[in-house]
DNA sequence: GCATTAACCACAG
DNA sequence: CTGTGGTTAATGC
């Protein structure tokens, strides 16, 4: 059992549940913490649970063809596999820790009941799916229009502003889960980067990047 | 044809 | 795991 009510790590939707709900959660969830390289999620189990973020980073991914895809890299705090238990008998994608993160598992009926009986919570879970569908339709034209320079921009772009809020930062991903990330090869993104820095777009150090021109690197991104 | 883009392969560090 | 060079295929002047 965990003491929800104190929690200075809240979802703007748990915020809007009152004392008894808040202690309804923390009987009925429970938190873990995985480590870089741990499964949270695995595609095709059963799930009861919604997962919440409460931080730390982690790779969204889900069997191809051919291959394992990322779909994406999520930032704590943030709800995960909300569609997935709501949509699905089973997990349509797992979940993958990048870095040390906790998160809460959250029983599914607690989590219908609090959609059902309380509007606002219901209303802040669904901007919460509002925004990802539309990351969803986003990143559905950057990788069919876009040539590798402007998704890889992109890329960087993103873990500067969105998962870092810094210019410069440890890229988490090696250059082949960048490249399958944003549907490029690896040596793509090896070529890519490297012209990035000799253009002084960008600093390279093998993880470190740097991005020093942001306003180029938003043009690359933008006409792709 | 010729240029551009990017994947695939191979090899070195 | 990464960077680079050669090769090949598709696409667009």
């Amino acid at each position: 059992m965990h003491i929800c009510q104190y929690c200075n790590k809240k979802s703007f939707a748990t915020k809007k549940l009152d004392q008894i709900e808040l202690e309804k959660l923390g009987n009925n969830c429970n938190q873990v913490t995985f480590l870089k390289g741990d499964r949270i999620m695995i595609q095709d189990a059963l799930s009861h649970n919604i997962v919440f973020i409460e931080g730390g980073l982690v790779k969204i991914h889900a069997s191809g063809p051919e291959k394992e895809q990322i779909l994406k890299i999520v930032k704590g705090p943030s709800y995960l596999g909300i569609p997935t238990v709501i949509g699905s008998k089973t997990n349509k994608f797992s979940a993958t820790a990048i870095s040390k993160t906790t998160a809460c598992f959250i029983d599914f009926e607690v989590f219908k009941d609090f959609i059902i009986q309380n509007g606002e919570f219901a209303y802040e879970i669904i901007i919460d799916l509002c925004k990802n569908e539309l990351f969803s339709y986003k990143k559905c034209i950057n990788q069919a229009q876009k040539q590798g320079p402007g998704k890889i921009a992109e890329a960087l772009l993103y873990f500067s502003e969105i998962i870092f809020e810094n210019s410069s930062f440890n890229l988490p991903l090696t250059r082949y889960e960048l490249g399958n990330l944003t549907c490029t090869s690896r040596e793509t993104v090896s070529r890519i980067l490297s012209d990035f820095s000799n253009n002084k777009i960008i600093e390279v150090n093998s993880k470190k990047i740097s991005i020093l021109n942001k306003e180029q690197l938003e043009i690359i991104s933008k006409k792709g």
